[in-house]
Formats: structure tokens, sequence, C-alpha cells
DNA sequence: AAGCGCCTCAACCGCATGGGA
DNA sequence: TTCCCATGCGGTTGAGGCGCT
């Protein structure tokens, strides 16, 4: 049974794509629990899911794993997600590491439904539309990836960013909120604009306080976010 | 009620990265 | 040092749901 399914693996035949059964949920986070987390490829044989290890693991990451929240985004996970791609660009993965419960998938898709138009910044008195542009001089690198998270675009004609007409915010129930947060924003990003200029290293030992009070770790912690690799999941 | 178009999100794909042989 | 494999990441796709006409 098991070589049988190796070998259809090995051989990429007769795997299953598409959406996961409920059978197949339960198998997968029996032989999880089983074999754990790791080794997906053998995770995939020994069950016998005629999936993928890639698969298996997508499927555990984004859906099955404890702790996960399924609700929607709350208004404070939304700022967040916003000041964070703010800072860091398309990181999804770091930006969930901020969000306990979260995925970088859900998170990913969250930005480019609901926030991608609505990302704003107050600069010189006016609202822009900010995106990363890989070949600005300001861009920094991360993992060896080029990124930067302070591109004005409101100037480019041809973005799909352009067809968003500010106007819009007038009646988008984001409108308060991001209202609320501009001021804090532009301190955020001058801050950070500093950081780059100065040093992209994790010796900075900037105390600034902001007032998110509900991720700690993040906004009091200013001296490691550029190196931060710990997690605030709790998987146990 | 039916058709159409848009939106959402689960899942896939390709590439990058890191660790071990 | 190089190669291989498992894992992780970000971009993209497509099916299904929903609202509008």
């Amino acid at each position: 049974m098991a070589n049988e399914t190796t070998t259809a693996a090995m051989q990429g035949e007769n795997l299953r794509k598409g959406p996961w059964h409920e059978e197949e949920d339960e198998r997968l986070i029996s032989f999880v629990k089983l074999l754990g987390s790791r080794r997906w490829d053998y995770v995939a044989q020994t069950s016998g899911l005629k999936r993928s290890g890639k698969s298996c693991r997508l499927r555990w990451v984004n859906y099955l794993r404890p702790n996960l929240k399924h609700g929607s985004i709350s208004a404070e996970e939304e700022m967040i997600i916003l000041k964070l791609h703010q800072k860091w660009g398309n990181k999804w993965s770091m930006i969930a590491r901020m969000l306990p419960g979260r995925t970088d998938n859900e998170i990913k898709n969250y930005w480019r439904t609901h926030l991608r138009k609505k990302a704003v910044i107050q600069d010189q008195g006016n609202f822009r539309f900010i995106q990363e542009d890989d070949n600005s001089p300001n861009s920094k690198t991360y993992n060896g990836e080029s990124y930067n998270p302070f591109v004005d675009i409101s100037d480019t004609q041809n973005s799909c960013y352009a067809a968003a007409p500010v106007s819009d915010f007038g009646t988008s129930p984001y409108e308060t909120r991001l209202s609320d947060w501009i001021p804090e924003f532009q301190s955020d990003q001058s801050e950070i604009k500093s950081q780059l200029d100065s040093t992209t290293t994790t010796t900075t030992t900037t105390t600034t306080t902001h007032s998110c009070n509900f991720y700690p770790a993040l906004f009091y912690e200013e001296n490691d976010v550029w190196g931060y690799s710990g997690s605030l999941w709790n998987m146990d």
C-alpha cells in the first residue's frame, strides 16, 4: 500500500488535486499527530493520501493547524497588516508571525482583496498610494530579496492602483480607521526611513513607544524589528 | 428566475533557501 | 565544495458564492 503510493508519488502520477475532502483532512490530522509536521513527503506517502507532500503541508499550515483563527480579520489585525506591509512589503510570512492564528496565505489574500487599494499614507499633505518597487533607490534586502515599502506610485499613469480614485475612500468603511491611524503612519514611516538610511543591522536601540496594545512584541521591541525571528505561535 | 460579472479564498506552481550527504 | 532533497515563500489561478440587472 505505502509502496504503491510511494511509487505513484515519485512518478507524480495519480496525485489528487483540488479541494480537500473531510476524510482527507481527518486522515492528514491523524498522521501529522503521529509523525509530526515535518517530512511532508513521508507523511503524504505513509498516510496513503494521494496528495503531494507539498499539498499536505499547505493544507495543514493554512487550514488544519491548531490555534488557527477562521473568523474575519479584526480592525486591529487589519491595522497591523497595513503597518507591517508598509514596513516590510509583501513579506507575508513575516507579517503572519506577528498575527497569531493567521496564515501568510490568509493575510496575502486579505491584502489583495481588501487592503491593497486602501493602503494610503499621508505624505506632504497629500494622500498617496504605495507599493513596493524593487528598482527604487530605497530598496533594501531581506533574506537576499530586495523590497521597498516606500515607493510612491501615485504618478504612475498605467498603474492599476491609479484606477481607484481617492474620493472613493469617502464611503469606505476603512476610512475612519485609516484617518485615525494616519498620524501614526506618518511617524512610523519617518522612523523606518531613518532606520533604513542609517543602517539595516539589528543594533538599533530605538525605544519609541507606540499606541498598539494588542501586539507588544512588535511595537515595543522595535530594536528587533528587522531581525525578528521569533514567533507568537503557541502550538502546544 | 436566469444570466452575467465581480469578489473571495483555497490551492497550485515555480523558485529560493537551508541542511545534510 | 557540490549536489540533492525537503521545506518555505510569494505570485497566480480557478471554482464557487454573491449581488446586480
